[in-house]
DNA sequence: ACTTTATTGTTCAGCATTGAACATTATTGG
DNA sequence: CCAATAATGTTCAATGCTGAACAATAAAGT
């Protein structure tokens, strides 16, 4: 048995870091998911018109790799947001196997205002964070992120 | 509508570093998840093992709350894992509503493996991150965290 | 040309999480 | 002491996510 006076995890300076990351993360959900109930979307909703607002013409595929999610999640959640008018999917001419994606005026909009509720809720819970503070933190996070990836790819070997 | 050449979201930079933040966390689970399944435990399990394995005889209730999950959560999940032998569940002594939570010498087994192999990835993924950097942003986390969680009492008003 | 392999999206069963309604037990206020 | 209120845990229907199996289409190998 593990010497409880000796390499307990929480001893440890980068374990409660990450431990403080997953919480805030945690915590940032549940206040979005609040603050987004007045435009009825919750915030895997809003991950995807993000994108969709930065990359118009995406295809299911790559908005799934983007929200590091299966494309079953989006076969899921595409036809439902479809439905409600917030973004159109039509096939492309070249490949008549993929979709692509376009918001719809309806979805703009949605998204313009969820991404002020969101920048906001950011901005001022972040606000008592340097900048600089900020911006370091974004760098290290970048880097982790490209470790994980390449961690990820590893196993399952599948195309960036 | 909104100018697309003024205020978009990513052009903030605490916006930027806070969507690092979160597809880092959200990668960190997959990898994490990958990792455990030797254990045969997902990261939930970990998080509740990990929570028994400091505060012993705490009460679901309790537990839910540290885990910022509802309590149906752990009504659902801690049956299971008593069910393989992990924890035991023993009614208190005073009040006869509260069930308090013990690991057993398996799960305690269990738990210090699965705490290994947590944190040999966090110590992999971030070595490359001074300590004095993690440090500050373990800081900026837990400020972070304080101030989220007023934000949800504010709406909920359930007890701390 | 045509067979094989790969890619894209869909469907489905399984699991986790949630919030609301509920039963049981404690506490509070008369 | 008794009624009203609160706290704890359970159940259940609804939702979201996953991985595996599948159908349609494209690309590669022969």
């Amino acid at each position: 048995m593990m010497n409880k006076n000796q390499s307990l995890p929480w001893d440890h300076p980068r374990f409660r870091s990450w431990i403080a990351v997953a919480r805030a993360c945690q915590l940032m959900q549940t206040v979005l998911t609040r603050e987004l109930t007045e435009l009825d979307i919750k915030p895997p909703h809003l991950d995807i018109l993000i994108n969709l607002y930065r990359f118009e013409g995406i295809s299911q595929q790559e908005l799934a790799h983007k929200l590091l999610v299966g494309r079953s999640n989006m076969s899921m959640a595409l036809p439902q947001m479809e439905k409600r008018g917030l973004i159109e999917r039509r096939g492309d001419k070249k490949d008549k196997r993929v979709l692509r994606l376009y918001l719809t005026r309806e979805g703009r909009s949605v998204t313009e205002r969820a991404m002020a509720i969101q920048t906001a809720l950011i901005e001022r819970t972040l606000s008592s964070e340097p900048l600089d503070q900020c911006m370091a933190m974004a760098e290290s996070m970048e880097r982790l992120i490209v470790t994980l990836q390449s961690e990820v790819r590893e196993d399952t070997r599948e195309p960036v």
